[in-house]
DNA sequence: GAGAAATGTTTACGCGAGTAAAAATAATAT
DNA sequence: ATATTATTTTTACTCGCGTAAACATTTCTC
């Protein structure tokens, strides 16, 4: 390609022969224009490399080819993960994804919403801080963008992609029972609605199979799981107030911190004879394969709920509305047994 | 706040009885107008709701107020952290962050970077893949943008900030060797130019100690390298092939995975009698403090190195250039001492 | 090969703001 | 009060592209 940059359509469609609303049509759909057209233009992408200021573009079109992704704490290798997966199939589909993380802050959250508003997304996913959000602010930005939210269920949007937390936590109850002591609940501080039905879920799952459910409260604010984990780990281990040797975290990052707790206080964990401790997690973070030992929990599908959300949101983009009224789409997790429990 | 949504600047201008070329210059920089103005325009805006629209301003401002982060793995919480703290100053300064991840894609890294320049940013500060990365691609794309090239020291940009590779690999391993058996290394694939400058510093360091340096290599490739460690551990430990019972590995991530291998071998990692293995690592993830046993490692300074990279690319942006000529700073790290070594 | 359908070109206007220049007004100094 | 300086208002043009309408051309169908 020749050095010379070409500054705007007008002087591309002169260099290529084609007209520029052509050029427009071609850029906003390459599919749009007939096969003749799309080669010239083609062999004159390769020759001059031009590409369309997006700006001009998006502050024209209807709609938009951005979509937002805003979430809680992208720090978090779950969301990071999802991210990932939600990022590729956005762009494999043309769209532009913009990602925003609210770092735990509410005000933070509130700011990205804003900021993502004012580039008038075609949609956005966003998975809400939970109790820490400014309701309102969210609430007001979902009436003016398309929103799909995820992983945490707050009352907004369009719809709701997430975990099956009922069936996932009564799989690892289920498991944990019939393989030894029934487990407590390590419980998450209650920042957002999974924290609460996982609780739920887990007293249910325990009532059901005729166990005493005990639940522990980790205390801490944030999201610094891990060391809500092994200030708790170390405090009950220390206390003698563990009411189970088995002990079931609300999700995986808790439970490493308590794998530390119990490593540093020279407790075995796993489910083989000589063990002190069992412990189990929920999630499957992408860290929970390299914990000692490894980690046993129930793996959130990931893949499921990335595709799941986009698409959902595609078609509410597409139709301006879903077939149902604010559908909620939950996927089973499946249980991995590892040697932690 | 009224209901009533704004549309533009012009009706704005006419509800809150100010001009439109002063209001342009006041979301511009507020300080620029006069009080009593400004506090005119900061009631309507309490009354009235109305941001201006990103893609207008964009447009036409010879400098945008986009800066671009580009980073090589998102998910490695050593970016997330680094970038958490990059995009806080960002938005401090008044600017607007805009993250890409390039998931250790090439194909990726390039059209972050193309994506990136169509949103022609005042500024961008990014962590090249090294090894992975398209040359061409990104050098072009630094003759376009203003650039701080941080963490991965690949010859582009107008300034490089990142760590102090010899220095704090020689602490820790004059630290290894004044404690115990001199370390041998475990190195990571090498897929940034950090990989080579840390296996060098261990050789230097090594040999100025008067030791033999025992270089060990991770096969595997990407950025997994929890798994790297974990497979590279199990093969050693199974093998009998270690040179050293005490092993430094290129990054914390690979020690993550060679604790795990040396857990489920049943080997005691640690400083104290009774344990076969010391592991150090290098980095000081934000995970490393919750290994069993905590990892002893070296901190890389992220505050310092996100704020030196961010106040460098404004100096550039303000003066549209450096004083000398591509700066390099580097950060010594910090010795962190926990059970493991 | 004629007519219909699909696609392309020409022309012209709009989007929402930045910005420059001249005129008007306000704040400050003398 | 007058002169001086600092802001603001008015006016008008720009940016790069979307998009609509009228017209011209290509491609397809029978």
């Amino acid at each position: 390609m020749t050095g010379r940059r070409i500054k705007n359509m007008d002087e591309f469609a002169k260099l290529s022969d084609i007209s520029r609303p052509t050029l427009s049509k071609y850029f906003n759909d390459a599919e749009s224009v007939r096969k003749s057209s799309r080669v010239k233009i083609e062999a004159a992408l390769e020759k001059f490399d031009y590409r369309p200021n997006m700006f001009a573009i998006n502050q024209n079109r209807k709609l938009t080819k951005t979509i937002g992704i805003v979430v809680p704490y992208l720090a978090d290798p779950f969301f990071s993960e999802i991210v990932r997966r939600i990022e590729r199939r956005c762009i494999d589909a043309g769209f532009w994804p913009v990602v925003f993380s609210a770092h735990g802050q509410k005000g933070l959250e509130s700011n990205a919403l804003a900021i993502l508003q004012s580039l008038r997304p075609a949609g956005a996913l966003i998975a809400p801080l939970g109790r820490h959000s400014d309701f309102e602010v969210v609430q007001q930005f979902t009436k003016e963008v398309p929103t799909v939210v995820f992983d945490s269920n707050v009352d907004v949007g369009k719809a709701f992609v997430g975990s099956n937390n009922s069936q996932s936590i009564g799989l690892i109850v289920d498991y944990l029972c019939r393989t030894g002591e029934p487990p407590c609940f390590l419980e998450m501080p209650p920042v957002n609605p999974n924290a609460n039905k996982r609780r739920d879920a887990y007293v249910q799952a325990m009532e059901r199979l005729g166990h005493d459910p005990q639940v522990i409260r980790a205390d801490g604010t944030g999201w610094e799981f891990e060391r809500i984990g092994l200030e708790a780990g170390m405090r009950l281990i220390t206390t003698r107030s563990l009411p189970s040797e088995t002990i079931l975290c609300s999700n995986d990052r808790l439970a490493i911190g308590l794998l530390a707790a119990a490593y540093q206080k020279g407790l075995r964990v796993g489910h083989g004879p000589g063990c002190a401790l069992r412990v189990a997690g929920h999630d499957d973070h992408p860290w929970s394969q390299f914990t000692c030992p490894p980690l046993t929990t129930v793996a959130q599908d990931f893949t499921a709920i990335a595709e799941k959300s986009v698409e959902t949101l595609f078609e509410i983009i597409k139709n301006n509305s879903t077939t149902v009224d604010r559908p909620e789409f939950v996927f089973d997790g499946k249980l991995v047994l590892r040697a932690s429990a």
